[in-house]
DNA sequence: CTTAATAGTTAATTTACTTAACTATAAGCT
DNA sequence: AGCTTATAGTTAAGTAAATTAACTATTAAG
């Protein structure tokens, strides 16, 4: 089939394309956060995982790929910045329940917003069309390799 | 501008899509390259680069967003394994020319290959347009976001 | 009501990365 | 020329991060 050679091409540029943009993406959320408010990549990940609703310790661990303590370790810290909120679910006292706190929402905008702000520059010069197609892309991407499709 | 929420949207869609997507890219990875070359992800990113023509150690710590030491030690460890050869420059004999071996160029193809039929089987269900639309925005953001631009 | 399973944490170890110091070579200056 | 500064890379020491293993608490299953 000729759809193999597409495939394949686009396989190849996902691989071309990906890791350096996301490097770079990565390096200036990792130096806003770092920079400004002393935190980690991966604690800014967790916390805005938190925040987008993903609330237990579990789930983290298996959205970010990361073992379950090295999550539990995470969380500790951000707990201890005043930046999340543990609570032991009622009905299953196993669960504990995962919440940021409201000086956590404003860092985690000041931090985001800034990247934001960083990729829209970049971006500026993308027309409405071209944007429709990255959008279209993402979502493509997003449902292909969705974890929940398995 | 209406273009502005637009912008806004993708990248929202960008951070909702790409770490997620990557995670698991890079999970498979570094499953092949860990259960069958006992290679970690950033050995076969660092060996993939070599083999793409990044061929010095600054060169490669710039690419990878790490320090030059660590770039150096993963070199090491290459060239012990036999996947890296080192070569020192005849006319500035501070540069060292990084190349694979032959053995490093099957390995490759073997991790990067089962990947890629990983990939492949995910997006099967993908049509012509829809890959061509990938292949698009890969093409894109690569442009908005190289580093030589700035 | 004992056993197995699940969610989370703690502890110990290992791995990986960073900074600082050092070697070797090349380029710039006066 | 010869001294200084800069560049590429490595080595060494220290730090930070993640992993596995072991443990607690709670719930579900036989």
């Amino acid at each position: 089939m000729a759809n193999d050679d597409l495939l394949r091409q686009t396989i190849e540029k996902f691989w071309d394309t990906i890791p350096p943009v996301w490097g770079r993406v990565r390096g200036n959320v990792r130096c806003n956060a770092t920079h400004d408010f002393n935190l980690t990549l991966i604690q800014f990940h967790i916390l805005r995982h938190i925040w987008h609703g993903v609330r237990s310790v579990g789930e983290l661990a298996e959205e970010q790929q990361i073992s379950r303590p090295a999550v539990s370790q995470i969380v500790q810290i951000l707990v201890e910045k005043g930046l999340v909120i543990r609570q032991t679910d009622a009905h299953d006292r196993r669960y504990v329940h995962l919440e940021i706190t409201q000086s956590a929402a404003e860092l985690l905008e000041a931090v985001y917003g800034k990247n934001r702000r960083w990729m829209a520059e970049k971006m500026a010069s993308l027309n409405e069309e071209q944007l429709k197609t990255i959008q279209a892309a993402m979502e493509m991407l997003k449902k292909t390799f969705d974890p929940a499709a398995d």
